[in-house]
DNA sequence: GCCGTTTTCGGCCCGACTGTTTTCAGTCG
């Protein structure tokens, strides 16, 4: 049996084999929907595809349908393979290189036999590639340049990192006095935990002035195209850097159509044209070749109001996905998502006792400075020796500080003692429960033996959560963005029994792991479980991580109540230990 | 390949920039 994710690998690669074939756009589209649609699909998507029920999906039809049920049933696609047959596979690397798409890397590969990056390079050089019909001296430089390019950058970069560049770039940019509007835009708009390049958008009434302030940033490496009303540079840090400029009144117009995603974009453009009106990144215009009578056209100044237009309410930035969106703000479901306002302390934090920076009393008044109503310390726990983890003296000898410090607090400020605590290979824990019942809570995360069978994995976390003073599973798939992948684990399983046993899941804020993913928290959600957003704090200044988390719990639909580090200190006092009460009150 | 508040066939989002071209195809977002 195929794995939903394998599925959606599968038809990737096909869409890429049709684009390299040149046909016809609207297949090629098709195939693409289909793995949106899948990526938030939360039912069980094996015995869905056996049944052949994935064309009720939207999106999906029956053809589509039955080559995925084909390929999960038996394990091949003869679709796919006469395709595959037909190049080789090598040939996809091309497709990452900058300004190369399916026609030109078909002509390379009909007249050149070019399959691979190493031979592009080398026609590149000798003259082959410029003689190509289509092809000239310029593009081979800007060949060789992506090439060199791509060495140095795997194209991907953290969140957290773009977030930094890109205020930069606006912060040179607003340093020009003709700056009205000003707004990052793309995938770091929308909270994407990768992002690919950056996308920044000015209004104003000198657009020739704003690009030509642009390009003289001394971030800028090299500028990649420019013309008068954007341009496309490489940073010194390896990020493209797309910006566009336009006149104020068109700035809500553009925002949309910048931010994304290219899914979004195309549903609300063919909404335009429902009611008989052409959208772009300017305006809305009536449709030119109109079969009926447009609408009015109303006025416009704020997102909010074009999508108001378009018959639906707002929909914030994070949710911009084609993943459900549309339908949910056309009927008026859209949730209220959480905000930064609304978090009252958070759990997963270290101090100098284990590998952070920073004392007790100073982690205590960094979240005091944010506002907080509390903070929970977890330490590693002994096994992590990396970590200088704690032994069980440490860990109370902690717990006894916590509680002297907390006397010094007035009453709207409370440290709980906690651990971050292993979850061992068979999953039982670090710790007893003698021990962990002296705690106000745990967090229970796998550090070690990652490399388990899925199987063995998924029963190994249940097995912790399962234990009655578990509070918190922390970065339930112990991924490292860009870096490590995730350990091979049944999340649906996971998530199910986190409802079943009452264990919140961490949404860890950390840029480097985001974990668990947002494409699983509308799922959670449904199943009753809880998310807990910790930033994995190793200093006082980690607490500002949070803000990622928050981006993340929004794009995975999350309201406040769904998160308990957003209940007041009373209510969270009592949540904290009603897992437990139920094994606590019974008779020894 | 998908889809239906004109349609089961004939549409399908729209524009900027580049480079190779004498009017446009390819790529990108």
């Amino acid at each position: 049996m195929k794995t939903k994710d394998q599925t959606i690998e599968l038809l990737e690669t096909i869409a890429k084999l049709l684009e390299l074939k040149g046909e016809n756009l609207f297949r090629i589209r098709a195939y693409t929907n289909t793995c949106r649609a899948l990526e938030t699909f939360s039912g069980n998507f094996q015995l869905a595809a056996t049944n052949n029920e994935l064309g009720d999906l939207n999106g999906i039809g029956e053809a589509i349908a039955k080559k995925i049920s084909e390929y999960v049933v038996t394990g091949k696609l003869e679709y796919f393979e006469k395709l595959q047959a037909e190049f080789p596979d090598t040939i996809f690397e091309l497709f990452e290189l900058q300004g190369l798409g399916g026609k030109k890397i078909k002509a390379l590969y009909d007249h050149l036999q070019i399959k691979a990056i190493i031979d592009l390079e080398a026609a590149c050089k000798d003259g082959r590639v410029a003689k190509l019909p289509g092809f000239g001296v310029r593009t081979v430089a800007n060949l060789l340049q992506a090439i060199e390019q791509r060495r140095k950058h795997s194209g991907r970069f953290l969140l957290g990192d773009a977030n930094i560049w890109s205020n930069e770039m606006l912060d040179h940019l607003r340093q020009h006095s003709d700056v009205s509007q000003i707004s990052a835009a793309g995938s770091l708009r929308r909270g994407k935990e990768t992002i690919g390049d950056l996308d920044l958008l000015v209004a104003t009434r000198n657009p020739a002035g704003i690009i030509e302030h642009f390009l003289v940033s001394n971030l800028i490496d090299h500028v990649l195209a420019h013309g008068d009303t954007k341009a496309s540079v490489l940073l010194k840090s390896g990020i493209q850097t797309d910006i566009r400029v336009v006149a104020n009144h068109e700035f809500p117009f553009a925002l949309v159509y910048f931010t994304g995603s290219k899914e979004h974009n195309v549903v609300l453009r063919s909404r335009a044209l429902q009611s008989g009106w052409t959208l772009n990144e300017y305006r809305l215009d009536p449709e030119p070749a109109t079969r009926k009578d447009p609408k009015p056209i109303p006025t416009i100044s704020t997102e909010a109001d074009l999508y108001c237009a378009l018959g639906l309410s707002y929909i914030p930035p994070e949710l911009r996905e084609n993943h459900g969106e549309i339908d949910a703000a056309e009927k008026g479901e859209l949730p209220k998502l959480i905000e930064w306002q609304n978090l009252r302390g958070t759990f997963h934090n270290h101090t100098n006792a284990s590998d952070g920076r920073n004392t007790l009393e100073e982690m205590a008044a960094a979240a005091q400075d944010l506002g907080f109503d509390y903070l929970g310390i977890a330490d590693h726990s002994k096994s992590s020796f990396q970590a200088h983890g704690l032994n069980e003296q440490q860990l109370l000898k902690q717990v006894e500080a916590i509680q002297t410090l907390n006397k010094t607090f007035g009453p709207n400020f409370q440290l709980f003692a906690g651990v971050e605590c292993d979850i061992l290979k068979d999953g039982t824990l670090d710790f007893p429960n003698e021990i962990l019942s002296q705690l106000d809570y745990v967090v229970a995360s796998v550090h070690a033996s990652f490399t388990l069978p899925e199987k063995e994995m998924t029963s190994r976390i249940i097995r912790a959560m399962q234990n009655p003073y578990v509070t918190i599973l922390g970065h339930p798939t112990g991924r490292l963005l860009l870096s490590r992948e995730p350990y091979q684990v049944d999340l649906t399983e996971v998530i199910k029994a986190a409802a079943d046993t009452k264990t919140v899941i961490e949404l860890n804020a950390n840029p480097r792991r985001l974990d668990l993913d947002w494409r699983f928290w509308k799922f959670a959600k449904e199943q009753g479980v809880r998310c807990a957003i910790n930033p994995d704090a190793h200093s006082a200044g980690g607490l500002q991580d949070l803000w990622f988390g928050i981006q993340m719990a929004r794009k995975g639909w999350l309201t406040r109540a769904d998160v308990i580090n957003c209940f007041p200190l009373d209510q969270i006092r009592k949540f904290l230990g009603q897992k437990r009460e139920a094994v606590e009150s019974q008779p020894r």
